[in-house]
RNA sequence: CGCGGGGUGGAGCAGUCUGGUAGCUCGUUGGGCUCAUAACCCAAAGGUCGCAGGUUCAAAUCCUGUCCCCGCAACCA
């Protein structure tokens, strides 16, 4: 037998392939029984993020999110509103395909549970379950109200002990019997705690892996895993009157998207079962979920696991826990309109140390808008690109540079954010970033180009400080490209690097500002805020819109997913 | 004895696994610069690292106890 290692095992990014290899990438399916806020948005854009890296690195990647959209609560929502789920569903979806557009995610799929191609998914991961001898038929009892036709866990029920109501209708409750499919999670209680000793970095971070081996460990109940009475799902093969448990149906959807028990077995064949790397990007609220009964499924169904279940934290609202029925959700729409994608995205990943909550205020925003965005990187921009304009007639600098402080600094800064970014520290990846943005400044100040123009002109010295500094903002904005995909760019463009780069670690080497290209009049990347106007109008918005209206009843059809 | 996370200068955090002058960002104060988005650079003030005890030459860091805050406690996405 072969026990635990007896050292902790290398940080994962040492395993990782250096070229081609496939690595896939998934969020979480979206419920569409809300519109999408920053949680949301949160985890998206770390995925967006982590793929556009991977590609940019030479990896054969995959990004997709989705949507769910079966279960009760769906049913439930649609029927008070007079509408039939799937027009609740493609209302919702359409939100947001609207908004990863907005935002600018490159994710190369968008999975419906309700789409034509998943069932079949669904349908063939129960048969193998079933051909493993992993299901069976018993009672499932609980509270149960008429009105919703639907079973309550006892945390869920108002009223009290004596007289459990229906949180919906507050109306008695009655105890009911009915027969339902069962799962035999306790049969992998023990593969599971194999697999995460075998495999430490199949959940992460490594504190949720304890909280997860410690949930299994307390013993596991196998899990019914479809529901009768319940319209708004897939029907259950050889099952009449069963529908699919919503998350046997939602796990799914990450093998489904790829072509599993379709027609097209390619990309199923190529991003998971001879995958190199397969993540799922989590929030903490479904690890449960994903490190435990998904590995549990594939496991039955002879299906790969995937390589990592990646928690994150919650974003809190002002300190607090966010929630509807206190109304301090933050919706991204006027955070969008006032400062644009990357701005928010930017704040997402800098503010938040990944697997961690954080807190969302707009003060917190508005800080770190202005402090990194407009006065660090926009104004480091501003400057260096108006000397250079100045003393060499609209062109960057004649003359490079290969020996300055900057140049140590700077491969000092891609080597952390190389580390950082495999290893998921994205705030760490952005304040190396942002280290060599200050060494840049206090570079200028120390050589006082401005000064030396004056004399000298565009002089061989004056053109290596300048060069050098164009250089360092160059090596930044490539660093920017995965989290800023719209601005990065345009940064690049304004230090005179017209075309993006391909290839990420060759635009982190130093050496890539051309001489004498063209530089156009900057303009102003980030305007800087007024931060006490903008809490002002904050303030007034927040008290003058006590709740959102509701969307409109006649949503136009979801545009097909995007062409990525 | 349910489980987990947290308590570090005014604010928000890193550092705790692998003990060894307590670090970062913002804010405050003073100075410098004037190319730049009232931006940039330098310096200073400000913390006995929740509390108590223990181990150690040495503890924010390891151990024990204790107080406070926040989550979770399975069919709820």
């Amino acid at each position: 037998m072969i026990g635990p290692p007896r050292h902790p095992p290398p940080p994962l990014h040492l395993f990782e392939p250096q070229s081609m290899s496939t690595f896939y990438v998934t969020t979480p399916i979206y419920y569409v029984n809300d519109l999408p806020h920053i949680g949301h948005i949160y985890t998206t854009v770390v995925g967006d993020v982590v793929a556009r890296h991977r590609r940019l690195g030479g990896r054969d990647t995959r990004f997709l999110t989705g949507t769910d959209e079966h279960g009760q609560n769906i049913e439930r929502a649609a029927r008070e509103q007079g509408v039939a789920p799937i027009e609740l569903a493609d209302r919702v979806v359409h939100r947001y395909h609207q908004l990863w557009d907005e935002l600018a995610m490159s994710h190369d799929d968008f999975i419906r549970t309700t789409a034509p191609r998943h069932r079949p998914a669904v349908e063939e991961m129960i048969r193998r379950i079933d051909a493993a001898g992993d299901l069976y038929a018993a009672a499932h009892e609980g509270w149960y109200c008429p009105a919703c036709e639907n079973f309550y866990t006892e945390k869920e029920l108002a009223g009290d002990e004596r007289a459990p109501l229906c949180p919906v209708h507050e109306r008695a409750v009655e105890w009911k019997s009915e027969e339902n499919v069962f799962f035999r999670l306790s049969k992998y209680q023990q593969p599971l705690l194999d697999l995460y000793r075998e495999r430490p970095g199949f959940v992460r971070p490594e504190s949720r892996r304890n909280e997860v081996r410690a949930f299994v460990e307390s013993g596991l109940k196998d899990l019914s895993v479809s529901r009768a009475h319940l319209a708004w799902g897939i029907p259950f093969p050889e099952r009449p009157g069963q529908t699919v448990y919503v998350w046997l149906d939602a796990l799914t959807n990450y093998v489904s998207a790829l072509g599993f028990g379709g027609g097209d077995p390619s990309l199923y064949r190529r991003y998971w079962e001879d995958g190199d790397e397969r993540v799922h990007l989590v929030g903490k609220d479904i690890l449960r979920f994903h490190a435990v009964y998904w590995p549990a499924f594939l496991m039955s169904a002879g299906v790969p696991l995937p390589t990592t279940v990646w928690a994150h934290g919650w974003w809190l609202r002002d300190q607090k826990k966010v929630s509807k029925s206190s109304g301090n959700l933050v919706r991204p729409d006027d955070l969008l309109r006032r400062f644009g994608a990357d701005a928010l995205r930017y704040f997402l990943m800098r503010e938040m140390v990944f697997g961690q909550d954080a807190s969302f205020s707009d003060e917190a925003f508005v800080d770190r808008y202005n402090a990194d965005l407009a006065n660090t990187l926009g104004n480091t921009v501003s400057r260096v690109v108006t000397l250079s304009r100045s003393a060499f007639d609209g062109m960057t600098p004649p003359e490079p540079c290969d020996s300055n402080p900057l140049i140590g600094v700077a491969a000092e800064v891609a080597a952390e954010y190389r580390e950082a970014m495999a290893g998921y520290a994205f705030q760490r990846a952005l304040a190396a970033l942002w280290r060599l943005l200050a060494e840049a400044n206090q570079y200028l100040v120390e050589r006082e180009p401005w000064k030396r123009m004056k004399d000298e002109g565009g002089s061989p010295a004056v053109s290596r400080i300048l060069w050098n500094c164009l250089e360092s903002v160059r090596i930044v904005a490539s660093g920017l490209l995965p989290f800023m995909p719209r601005t990065a760019p345009r940064v690049l463009a304004a230090v005179g690097t017209a075309m993006p780069p391909a290839d990420l670690e060759a635009a982190l080497a130093w050496g890539g500002t051309p001489t004498s290209a063209l530089l156009p009049e900057p303009e102003p990347l980030f305007p800087r805020i007024d931060k006490e106007e903008y809490l002002g109008e904050t303030a007034r918005v927040a008290t003058a819109a006590p709740a959102p209206p509701p969307p409109p009843a006649a949503a136009p059809t979801p545009p097909p997913p995007p062409p990525h």
